[in-house]
Order: C-alpha cells, then sequence, then structure tokens
DNA sequence: CGAGGACTTGACCGGGCGGTCAAGGAATGT
DNA sequence: ACATTCCTTGACCGCCCGGTCAAGTCCTCG
C-alpha cells in the first residue's frame, strides 16, 4: 500500500478491491489468481503490485473496509434511540439493508472465517459488533423487558438468526429486506410460539 | 475409488478420511496439499490415489459421509416422538451431540460452503434437514402450536442459532452439549422475551 | 518544454501444486 | 512354490501460482 495516490491512483486502487471482491465471492480466494484479477481489468500484473503488498493484503483491507462501513450504517441507524429492544431492531435492519447492498461482502467474510490467516481479524471484528447487542440485551434484562439469561449467548444466537436469514433470502434470492426483517425481528423477539 | 477392499485397504481408506478430516479443518482445504496428506500418515503419495481419484473426490466423500452419520443420528435421537416441538428439540439435541464428536466436520462443511464446486452439494444435504424441521413446524402451526408464519423460513432461522451456537460454543470452546441445547431450545421456542 | 514522480507493462522466476507411473513388496489362494 | 491381486514407493511431470523488476509511458508542475 502506497502512502501518496493521486486521485487516478485512488480510482484504480478502488477498482482492483471492487474487482477482487467480486472474482473473489464468485470463485473463492484461493481460486482466484493475482493474473484473473488483473487481466479482469484489463492491466498489467504489475498495477496490482503498486497498490498492494500481497493478495492477502489486499483481502485484509477489503475485510476491514467492509466491517468499517458496516458498522458506521449501523451506528447512523441506531442513532440516539433510548429503547433498547429498539436498538437491537434497528440494527437488524441496518445490517440486513447493508448486505443487500454489498453481497459479495458476505461470501468474503464467510470464506475467511474459515481461514487460519483471516479469522482472526474477522472474530475481532465480529467481537465488536456481539458486544454491542449483548449491551443492550443487558440492558433490556435490566430493565425486565426481557427474560434474565446469558447475553453473550444470546447476541450470538441473534447473530446466527441474522446471519442465516441473510445468506438464504438476501444473498441467495435477493428478497426484500423488509420482509426478512419482518421475520426476524418477531423470531429473535418473541420466538416460534409468536 | 476401488471397488475392492481387504480389510487393510479399508482401514487404510479411512486413515486418509480421518487424517485428511483434521488437516482440512485445521489449515483448509486448498492450503492443505496432498503431500501433507501422505506425509503426515507417513506413506507415499500413490497411497492417496491408490483410494481417491483426486483430492476433491476425498472432500466430496467426507461431506457425503458426513452428512449422512449426522442425519442418521438425528433420526435416532427423535425416533418415534410424535410431538412436533419436541421433535425439533430433538433434532436440536442430537445435532449439537454430533458435531460435539466431529468438530472437524464443522469446518469443513463451512469451508464448502463457500466453494463453488462443493457449495451445490452442501445445500443439498442442507435441503433436507430443512425440509424436516419445517415439516414438523407445519404440523406445529396446523396444530395450534405456535404462531402462523413461513416455516420455510423460520427453519432456516433456527438453524441459523445452531449452527451459530455449535460454532461458538460447541468447537471454539468445547462447551457442554446440555448447557447451549438448553439455552437453544428455550431461545428458539420463546425468543428473547422467554 | 523539461524534470521527476506516479503509474503501467509483461516477461520472467523459483517453487509448490495435483496428479502419474514403472517398479517392487506383501498377502492370499492354489 | 508359484501366480495373482492388492497395495506401496517416490521420482517425476507439466502447469500455474504469487511475486519481481527493468523498462517504459503518462501527468503535473515549475
Amino acid at each position: 500500500m502506497r502512502a501518496k495516490l493521486t486521485p487516478r491512483g485512488k480510482d484504480r486502487r478502488e477498482q482492483l478491491l471492487r474487482t477482487s471482491a467480486q472474482l473473489f465471492a464468485e470463485r473463492g480466494y484461493h481460486p482466484t489468481s493475482v493474473a484473473d484479477i488483473v487481466s479482469a481489468l484489463g492491466v498489467g500484473k504489475g498495477v496490482f503490485y503498486w497498490y498492494f503488498s500481497s493478495k492477502e493484503e489486499l483481502l485484509a483491507e477489503l475485510l476491514k473496509a467492509g466491517n468499517h462501513e458496516l458498522r458506521k450504517r449501523q451506528q447512523q441507524s441506531i442513532g440516539t434511540e433510548g429503547d433498547s429492544l429498539r436498538r437491537i431492531e434497528l440494527g437488524i435492519e441496518a445490517t440486513l439493508a447493508w448486505f443487500a447492498d454489498h453481497r459479495d461482502h458476505f461470501s468474503i467474510i464467510q470464506f475467511a472465517a474459515t481461514d487460519e490467516t483471516f479469522a482472526p481479524v474477522l472474530a475481532r471484528n465480529e467481537q465488536i459488533g456481539l458486544a454491542d447487542t449483548a449491551r443492550h440485551l443487558k440492558e433490556a434484562m435490566a430493565d425486565g423487558r426481557i427474560a434474565d439469561s446469558d447475553p453473550d449467548m444470546l447476541a450470538r444466537a441473534i447473530h446466527g438468526v441474522i446471519g442465516r436469514l441473510t445468506r438464504d433470502y438476501i444473498i441467495d434470492r435477493g428478497a426484500s429486506v423488509a420482509e426478512v426483517a419482518e421475520l426476524a425481528k418477531t423470531f429473535c423477539l418473541r420466538g416460534l410460539t409468536g
């Protein structure tokens, strides 16, 4: 990664990130070669290594940037909402909406979770979102809004629901965020018994 | 894959499957070379290709066998239970218990889901378990035991919870099945509000 | 216009990959 | 003892991968 980038340079860098994300999502990280990436852009191999020191660094950058964006969106969506359960609902909606706009990123995350090189960073990223959810849960418990239970495990259960519905409906079927969010919220709050 | 295998041959084949599963789970499928596998067993490379026609075929075999075992365990656990919701609970317990005994398999499945070669088979495998869960849900709805909703989406939500808790607690922390199953069942049935 | 930094090219490299195979050893039936 | 089949060895092959770099070209600014 270079320190100084002209506007043109920044564009190229973005192009590389976008194209790589797309190819990684379609074919997977390992099966996608640097040659594939540059050839998809119609440029020479040197271009890649002008902007990134390795394929690995590019993926790390992709994960970092994506996580940053998602978190920003969640925070904007939650804003100053005071109700703890409502904050969880808003977080769910924001997450679904963001992945609907960044489908490639979901596949990339899923791969990264299985790779010993990237799993640690990914785990740290997830930890933060998990902690947020758990915080809201603790508050809701303190207020007697929900049953007392392990907030950390509940947070993971919620993220499990969201992750799965995101993959099956938002990514695979392009379903509407509202429709999925509705069921997700109901299920998380009231379970099957409704 | 050979048609005729002596007892000794069957042992070797099992050894190869076990060792590969372990290495795939630890380092990932692509980063694990056939040379790694045979060297972990202290045998020549030809042994691998005597029992499997390719690395790809071995992974496919691993997925197939694992899915078969898991399904068998679920069916045995559910047995002749008549209550639809109880069947779901028993399925949850059986799934957690099986993955507790086959941790490698979880990582392998997670990778396979991200690879375009294996995702299709995996999706078919999952489809079956999903259909089972959805069937129980429909029955429970018909009996007025749970709220009317999209059974397919609910089934995926449940599987999302189980998958996530399996990974975070059973695989990563070696937590007890009973403890995790308890929260999973409560969360799925009654949600946060308990 | 010229200098100099930003960017691009693509041939090239060492190495590791999945997969092959001729040859040889062990078990088994006859 | 011999033949036959099952299993094992490990050197070898062709390919392609990630990464390098000398030689440009393009842009900007003085």
